[in-house]
DNA sequence: TTAATTTTTGTTATAATATAACACTATGTA
DNA sequence: TACATAGTGTTATATTATAACAAAAATTAA
């Protein structure tokens, strides 16, 4: 039931924007884009992303303080993420390694904590960047 | 040399505060109690961060916006770090795996491109959490 | 040493990110 | 229907972080 919510006006509105943009989306500049559509206040804007982040329509980018779509119908369920950040250009890629995810899902720790949901994020250049 | 820097009056103020916590501190918490020591305004210490996370004395825990000091000499050479964030009593520790460092480290995608940092949170209930 | 350069400081103001509180409305369920 | 739950709209405010500028201190290069 969790993946297959029913969205509401401004969850809808506000998903529809970020799933139009490749990259990630700050939340003033989604309420700037989204003020014609007749959400007016911060407020309104958190409480879609903060649902959508919830159930997996969208991931928050910690390090950029930004929110991108999820392409991928697994992470609704794990809300684990890897992420690929180029520090020169931001591009923003999410990756999606079977092999690294089940790595990290099953991983313990020595002191007895068992982890649900994990947050991986990747620095380097791009290949545009790397080549100037 | 980056790792044998001599810090600065304001660095060592905050470093020093940050260190005597064994949990991350947040800046403007950190700027009230550096406030009988002549440190004023929020320039100051976020100023003195920015510089204690690049020499890798500190690490920025991300998805809180807040400050933790690193206990083990060699996150000073590769900026990568692990941190599990127990979601019920905001506890926090730095994991030091090297198994988990080296496989990270060395993580190649298939987009071309090679990362030279990484931060990677872990979120679940600590041992204490669990059993209520 | 002296002058040039870089880094750090102190300060005021402001930008950017996020939440509290409250009254109201829609929706689901018994 | 009555009750509970979730979402809305709004105003105000809290929290996190940076811009801009002038002055002081530390480094470097003649
Ligand atoms: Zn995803
Ligand atoms: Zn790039
Ligand atoms: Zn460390
Ligand atoms: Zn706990």
């Amino acid at each position: 039931m969790q993946n297959q919510q029913v969205l509401t006006k401004n969850q809808k509105i506000v998903l529809d924007i970020i799933e139009k943009s490749s990259q990630p989306l700050k939340a003033y500049s989604i309420l700037f884009d989204v003020k014609k559509k007749g959400i007016n206040a911060p407020l309104q804007v958190y409480r879609a992303l903060d649902k959508l982040v919830e159930i997996g329509k969208i991931h928050k980018i910690e390090s950029r303080n930004a929110f991108i779509a999820c392409k991928n119908s697994k992470c609704q369920i794990t809300k684990a993420t890897v992420f690929s950040i180029c520090e020169n250009c931001e591009d923003v890629k999410e990756i999606h390694d079977h092999k690294l995810s089940e790595h990290l899902k099953h991983y313990k720790d020595n002191k007895g904590m068992k982890y649900s949901k994990y947050n991986l994020e990747f620095f380097g250049l791009c290949k545009k960047c790397i080549n100037k």
